[in-house]
DNA sequence: CGAAATACCTTGACAGGCGATGTATCCTCT
DNA sequence: AGAGGATACATCGCCTGTCAAGGTATTTCG
């Protein structure tokens, strides 16, 4: 069941600066990743990836840079900066709180992680 | 600290939904109740709290009357339909879902190993 | 060769949140 | 009695993030 981005509408930059958190990447790739590791549920549209993109680099949370590949297209490469890094601190932060506001006004309690075994199959 | 609605975008309909679930209400109390359970973390703003009801309505999840006060200002109950329950439970299996979603997105990983394209250079 | 995958990008529409503004009544304090 | 705050409703128009639809170019594989 795939989510609508819409409902995690803002959090898409903030997904998008975890996972250059660990090493710079491009666009296509990021897609990819954020498709794997969400299990399919969440499949970001390239128009909001690369809006995203653009956003985030004016505001000075991301620089891009062209990767030199001689073969295959051309790709661009994102690096996150300081500025990005204490953005996805404060993002973090507030995506906790968030869940508790959420869950408090929902009567809900904490969702249980999702477990999966070494095959990627739930538990 | 308030939280930004904007991370909230898409939940105000099921929070609004979620409170009339236990009785009928009218507009002010609802804010108030909203922010008494969030302890001040989530106030929504009038003109927010008015198109959810008039979109709500629209959609056939929620019905009003006025109320027949005697005294003070005219108040505009809600009431929740059949359909607006549905439409609670799925949200509320969505909310499970993008919570174990994004906590998948977003949760600290070990780090990725440093890739390296065919000329040695990182990626 | 043709299709699919890789990889990038832009335009315009849509929808939800909200600042600003307006109305009217009631209660409390001075 | 008058002022100010709380109660209670409502609308208009702007802003912003998402995305459908469209485009370009290269590489890989059957």
């Amino acid at each position: 069941m795939a989510l609508s981005a819409d409902l995690l509408r803002g959090y898409t930059d903030t997904i998008i600066l975890n996972l250059l958190r660990e090493s710079d990447s491009y666009g296509y790739e990021i897609n990819k990743r954020i498709s794997e590791l969400s299990h399919g549920a969440l499949e970001l549209k390239e128009a909001t990836l690369y809006t995203a993109f653009r956003r985030m680099e004016n505001s000075g949370y991301i620089i891009s840079y062209w990767g030199n590949e001689n073969t295959g297209a051309r790709r661009r490469y994102y690096s996150i900066t300081v500025s990005g890094r204490n953005r996805l601190s404060e993002d973090l932060l507030l995506w906790q709180e968030t869940q508790n506001t959420l869950n408090a006004l929902l009567d809900q309690k904490q969702a249980r992680p999702v477990l999966r075994d070494a095959r990627g199959q739930e538990i």
